[in-house]
DNA sequence: GTCTCGACTTACGTTAACGTCAAGTTTTCT
DNA sequence: AGAAAACTTGACGTTAACGTAAGTCGAGAC
């Protein structure tokens, strides 16, 4: 790792990602490496979101969502209402994820139900008969 | 509703679904109503295959898988392998399901204790400083 | 000089489950 | 009969996050 600048293949090795998914990222203006003649050379900063657009992917986040949190991080304001909005967004999506997590939940025991009851499973796959 | 006969309209306010749904299954080859000319009425037979799908659904089986649940089971075999397959694939589904709702439940647990941790909800949207 | 390697750009392909016209036919109402 | 309703069949549009192929280019290796 020359002066902590990265090359895009390292990049890949070192988060487990294809160079198609920074090119991506970076026609999205999630990120923006240099330049060095054509190549793109990847700074500390780069990789500082990288890792939380990664972050967010596991939360559940969606790319554009990410750069709208990552773009109001860097408008500073940091002790200010931005932050409040960026932990704003993150309650909703925390209270979206959960709501997922009870209906999966729900199918789950009917699905469950139905397999417990042993043959009753027919019916549920059973279409009605005369 | 004539002599058990629906028609397409009719279908969609019993099953809550738009007739681009219906038409769309039909091509997918889920449900195969009669024709009277042009239009399409369906039977006992293909709501009960249309409530299957809509449940389905729910527990999250593909178009394409209870495209093939359906089938399995109109092949008659009523009583041996056929049904053994179809338990299966329940069973597969729900351990998929199980798992889907691990995973979000470790996001979402991971994802609380960033904002339980207040301020340090911060770090979890900074990039990496100097 | 030429081969090869990695990186680059451009742009179409993928998947699921329909939505949304557009345009034609048929049925129903008046 | 004539218009409005309801039905029909295409067929393209949508969304997300890349995959994949095609063709180009500069830098070393030989």
């Amino acid at each position: 790792m020359d002066q902590d600048l990265m090359t895009i293949r390292e990049m890949c090795e070192a988060f487990d990602v294809t160079p198609r998914t920074l090119r991506f990222y970076e026609a999205k203006e999630l990120i923006s490496p240099f330049r060095e003649g054509q190549k793109r050379l990847y700074s500390r900063r780069d990789r500082g979101r990288l890792k939380l657009i990664l972050r967010g992917k596991r939360f559940g986040f969606a790319l554009e969502e990410m750069r709208q949190l990552l773009n109001l991080y860097d408008r500073g304001d940091q002790k200010g209402e931005q932050l409040k909005r960026t932990i704003e967004a993150a309650r909703e999506r925390l209270a979206q994820m959960e709501q997922q997590r009870d209906e999966l939940t729900e199918a789950i025991d009917e699905l469950r139900a139905q397999l417990e009851s042993g043959a009753e499973m027919l019916a549920a796959f059973r279409p009605a008969a005369e």
